[in-house]
DNA sequence: CAATAATGTAACTAACTAGTTAAATTAACT
DNA sequence: AGTTAATTTAACTAGTTAGTTACATTATTG
């Protein structure tokens, strides 16, 4: 089943708008002028609004799943598997901001409205971190620690750093903190990774 | 001027309201259900849906600033101090969870539609964080970081956990994993502030 | 007590919004 | 070309929603 051109770019833009207003801030009529397709065309390639989010969420949530469990697969250390982990959810994050924005609204409901589909994605991730976690403490590298915390450190700071990028450049914060300037996703993913594996590692 | 009792009635249901739904996900109608008064009576006491909505943040932004101020002001070693911002900010949080949840999606938009008032309390926030960090570092306690990230670290970490009570208890770990049990907010605010002091100290 | 101010309410309105319909256009196939 | 299937569209509908109005009730005060 071969997806059309107007299929993907309703798609596309119901991501952004989603992103931005969230479920019921995103209006059916404004996301038909901004596609370029009229309204009907949207409801003759998506059911409904609900089954276009969920069509969205499911396409967002997928490859970042795949990309991390992918990527530390390759690994065979506890430390790699985690820096790994931690530094690809990054990135895929930050190439895609609207699953950053899109995650932070769907868990400030507490993830009770979220399409199954999309929270196995989740699901997946946090199981990968456990099974690394695991994997560290059973060869005395890692202490133990309650890997929900540290699913909830890596998600929480990344998406937050993510979708805070209008909101960090607004901030009026005086040349004294020179810190502050270099704000890229890769020397933050960078800082995150060092603080919980140093948090980790037994002394 | 002191505030009636429907008044802060209204404001304590828009709170849950907008918590649970958003600023378009609350409908004015269910709002005067649920807090069982007429719909004009919300509109004799708060103008309209905006200002409800930054009255809301206001009642709910400041509280928290001012606790963690507070607290941080009566410390005086950097460690100490940051302890101490970590577990109010966590404590206060965990106390109502709805300031979890209007945080989440407004920094979801990327905090651009948040009203000044309650902009201005995350500022005072972050500026307290980065007065600690700096006092740490001239005493040479603490290594350089960017404070923006410890920040986020904080805020994104006890956000996802505060919010996500509901989606926790969702999730079908098996008892293989028995770090999981303990997730009340006091672990989770010991363990975060032990991560964060730990990798700023230096060695 | 009477008058006035403050608060509460049922019913209403105008604008908005998700979803539909029936007809038109385009693509695919024989 | 001609027929059928897939896609697009303008116009429409029924239900929802923020905000209003004119009137009723309750406090307050001189």
């Amino acid at each position: 089943m071969v997806k059309t051109n107007t299929f993907q770019k309703i798609l596309d833009g119901a991501t952004l708008l989603f992103a931005q207003h969230g479920y019921d801030g995103a209006i059916m009529d404004d996301l038909a002028e901004q596609c370029g397709v009229n309204k009907a065309s949207i409801y003759y390639h998506h059911k409904d609004k609900a089954t276009l989010y969920e069509n969205v969420l499911t396409a967002l949530f997928i490859p970042i799943a795949d990309a991390v469990v992918a990527a530390v697969e390759l690994e065979t250390d506890p430390v790699k598997k985690l820096d790994t982990h931690i530094k690809t959810f990054s990135k895929t994050s930050a190439e895609n901001p609207c699953f950053a924005s899109i995650l932070m609204r769907e868990m400030a409901s507490g993830g009770v409205n979220m399409p199954a589909r999309a929270r196995e994605q989740m699901q997946r991730i946090l199981f990968l971190l456990n099974q690394t976690l695991q994997l560290g403490q059973a060869q005395h590298i890692f202490q133990s620690a309650n890997p929900l915390i540290i699913h909830f450190m890596i998600v929480g700071t990344i998406n937050l750093f993510v979708s805070s990028t209008p909101f960090r450049q607004s901030l009026p914060i005086t040349g004294q903190c020179d810190q502050l300037q270099n704000s890229n996703i890769e020397s933050a993913a960078e800082q995150i990774s060092k603080t919980i594996i140093n948090s980790l590692l037994l002394k």
